[in-house]
DNA sequence: GATGAATGAGGCTTCATTCAT
DNA sequence: CATGAATGAAGCCTCATTCAT
């Protein structure tokens, strides 16, 4: 494997930023459907560039599905700051829920999680890490099911994604998640 | 709109019905993406027998959208004959989420429910006002939120199904809903 | 080549002629570009039966074109009966260019008059005899041009079919072509 | 209307020029039959080269009947030089008649003048605007008909493009189409 | 003979990817 | 490196023609 030796040059990690910037602009409106000529344009650059910096559009992909599980690590990690473990699955669902990250990216980014479909495995491993942690602390509180993992957490806020789309109140739908997720 | 006056010729029934066969098998692998060409060589028919039988790619899927949205609602009818409304609910989720029925196919059709995107508005119209009827039987005996309409249910089966196909276990997925939806 | 040994059987001859008649009405409105299904349609009968008619689409636009040289002719005769070889002429133009003669069929039919192009060369022919005859008789007179051929007076009339269908004035049209094919 | 603000790269104006000129000479063969495939391939370039100039087939005849007008406008601008309008009129007919110009693309440029079917409006008024121009000059000199305007010279012309098609002498139908024309 | 369902070659168009400038 | 023009495989759909009923 060709390993890159020295840095890009500054034009070029500018340009790969502009790039993945409209990736993540048109990611988020039309999911993985994305086309390479309108990432290209709205990006201001030319479809040439894009393949310089990406080998295919499944690499892209990759990319942006990468940027989304970390998103919502980030989200988790916050979360995880909370001093009851409850309370972090909580605010993570509802932060995770919120409009502007559950996107049409994000939705295509949760529907692809199984192995040999996911586009980021590594990453989705680390969130799904994050998660085990909480879930793990729930646990210990007895707060969430008995026989709930982080992997399961993730595949419910997927399906919430879906389920926000088809027009339905995001709030309650969260809630119903939430009051489905509570032990007892 | 068109009515056909007289019954369809014995082998154009049987074509119609291998091509429709045909069409289910590959939209349950493949939701909405499946391919005229693949739909024909699979019903072991030419291209030009499902034109004939459809006029384009849409009516495909109008008809199997329909078909789903029915099987559902069948599904939905024999839940209703449970004697408590919450039993009802209970048995169609469970039903609905069966992996027989809640495959790639279902998946697209719940994951166009609203107006503008669904395919067989009238077949999912009759769906969610089974629902309706099932969820308003559960407001009387109070066994679910209060906020909760059948067309929300449908909003949440379909949300189910994406999280079902990420891998997780569907009866603990099908349980966290199921206690979510439940009142108190 | 196979000759017919008997007579159609009557309802046979009834279809041929139903045929016929809804390939003359399609064809009048849509020239050579007819579709066999719509024939058929408009006749009332199955496709099968207008193949069994017409071996192929060129069999039937042969009939068709033979039948408006036909058409023609008659128009020819008819105008031969004048007095005067001129008034003929003046008939013959001004008959042919009516509407109900002149429509997409005809244009078709006499915009293909070149050997190897035209569908019924027989009877073209026929038809041209008939105008040489004419356009002899008004050499005698005088009162054409001398380099005129009947070729030439069925060429002009195609001309004036194309004509009248770009929105001129059919009259005027009418009066040009005679105008400048009268002698002197 | 999108205009472009630069210039095409020298390469992409090549084809471009290949592709039209390609497309040209096929419109003189077939006329608006052509198809894109015969076109890419009479270019040497591939299918998408053509789409790449061309959204679609129709933008395509939209240019070539563009230019056919144009083409004939230009005859018309210089006929238009002539001392007396009977001589531009006369000059214009027989140059527009010419074998090279009045091939299967004049014809079916033409063949559609009237609103909605015509492809190339704009043009066709430029052209049409110029004819007036020539033919009111002409009324003033008394040498036409009075009746006639550049539209009528237009269809007359396209009829005579029809009429050479027939195979009939062009200097012949000219003559007679002028004789047509001339005023008394 | 009549029917119309079935066939599939062929036309149009899109878009991921390659490559000359 | 950047550009965007070129490529062509692949999908949709039509319609002349064949063939089972």
């Amino acid at each position: 494997m060709q390993v890159r030796t020295r840095p890009l040059r500054a034009d070029a990690q500018r340009n790969r930023e502009r790039i993945l910037r409209a990736a993540h602009a048109a990611f988020a409106e039309e999911g993985s459907a994305i086309q390479i000529d309108s990432v290209a344009h709205r990006a201001g650059v030319g479809i040439g560039t894009v393949y310089r910096h990406f080998p295919d559009k499944e690499a892209l992909l990759v990319e942006l599905a990468a940027f989304r599980f970390l998103g919502c690590l980030q989200e988790a990690e916050l979360a995880a700051g909370e001093p009851d473990a409850w309370g972090a699955i909580e605010r993570f669902v509802r932060g995770v829920a919120h409009e502007r990250l559950l996107d049409a990216g994000l939705r295509d980014t949760l529907a692809t999680l199984s192995p040999g479909r996911c586009h980021a495995p590594a990453e989705r491993d680390k969130l799904v890490h994050c998660l085990d942690g909480i879930v793990a602390r729930a646990h210990v509180e007895g707060t969430v099911r008995r026989d709930l993992t982080g992997r399961d957490l993730l595949a419910l806020i997927s399906g919430l994604g879906t389920a926000i789309n088809q027009g339905a109140e995001p709030a309650m739908l969260t809630d119903v998640l939430l009051a489905g997720l509570r032990a007892g």
